[in-house]
DNA sequence: TAGATTGTTAATCGATTAACAATC
DNA sequence: TAGATTGTTAATCGATTAACAATC
């Protein structure tokens, strides 16, 4: 099984988004040439990436809409749910917690943790906020193998090596601190600085091409 | 002036924030090797990525740590101040407001704009919340030329056409639509859906592979 | 049938990695 | 001086783009 590249993976999703939206507008088959106007994208690139998911097309037609969503639900394990823990119910923390758009990913926060004792068994969004010394015990007996974080940046190793300790395999990291986990632990980092670096960058060097202009 | 490549350019916050925290541990000097090391890459990309700042370092000793980081903020812009409005005051809206991390980048949201009348007036962290019927006059009178979307995806296009018609040059979109712009803005996407597709799909291949060991 | 669109193989492009001379 | 580390040029690798035969 070769393994799927990063940005198509990256891509995947937005494809998937976009047929739904399309589907819902009556629209029952597409052709690439279409998805990549849509998507700003190359229709060879969008035939590549369909290629991944294994969707087969007809010539002249294109792609049969609901199979083709359900290609990419199915490869990117939409279907089998996924739990995770969170910890660190801040602002982001809770920004996430209620973030709707999860469950369509078959992606799904049963608990919150947080050191903060006033905010132990309340509720946001309907899930439960424990204190983190549960973290290890229901970890395991749920069996969740996903954790969050979204502690301040001073806990973020400290929190990461409880996830380790209790099982966790794959670390969704929101603080700006690089996790030192074992090789087998996968962290995947969020970093609004380095999405921010490059639109600075980008705009920057427009402001400078007009001023030439100018 | 060459253009700079994607990844280096998110890299380089990553530098500096590890350089920054070496420094206050009391490093003086570094070298390739070492940021390397702390960061999981390779001291050749690291070297590579260096010159992109203009760094000069010494062989034998390495950079100057803080000239590296001066360069690096140099490079990044993060020295004159890039301004935002921020569009959607919902729980990310609000977790963006609250965001500490920002003003060491040199990026500053200055006003929040919210459709719920029940919001505006209100200030967020400071910030003031105000209705979307004021954002192009105070757009243009404030030079502001970084918009940011974190409404509900349904209202999302629309606010990009309001942005573009202010004279926002830059969006930056939490939201999961593609948005249509005129080419001479720049659009930074966001999107936890891609994230969240790497991370399951390494996950997966992972929870596999122990299977066939196990 | 003619023409549009797929599926796939080849060419290009860009980023990472390797190699090595320069130098402190 | 000897050795570590930089700066830079060359080689590799992987993703995007191009080309084109197959086919509905």
């Amino acid at each position: 099984m070769k393994t799927t590249p990063i940005p198509v993976l990256k891509r995947l999703p937005m494809y998937y988004d976009f047929l739904a939206n399309y589907y819902q507008q009556g629209g029952e088959t597409i052709s690439c040439t279409q998805i990549a106007d849509h998507l700003n994208l190359t229709s060879i690139q969008v035939r590549k990436d369909m290629a991944f998911t294994g969707i087969i097309g007809k010539p002249k037609v294109g792609y049969v809409v609901t199979e083709l969503q359900q290609k990419i639900a199915n490869f990117l394990g939409w279907n089998n749910i996924n739990e995770a823990f969170l910890v660190g119910v801040g602002h982001l923390g809770n920004a996430l917690l209620s973030f709707e758009g999860f469950s369509k990913l078959g992606f799904k926060i049963v608990a919150g943790f947080d050191a903060d004792s006033s905010k132990i068994d309340s509720t946001v969004h309907g899930i439960k906020i424990m204190p983190i010394s549960k973290f290890k015990n229901l970890a395991q007996r749920m069996k969740i193998h996903i954790g969050i974080i979204t502690t301040p940046a001073l806990v973020a190793q400290e929190t990461a090596d409880i996830m380790v300790d209790s099982g966790i395999l794959a670390i969704w990291n929101f603080t700006d601190i690089p996790l030192k986990v074992p090789e087998s632990v996968i962290v995947q980092q969020e970093n609004l600085a380095s999405s921010l670096s490059i639109l600075s960058n980008r705009l920057s060097k427009n402001l400078k091409g007009n001023a030439h202009v100018a």
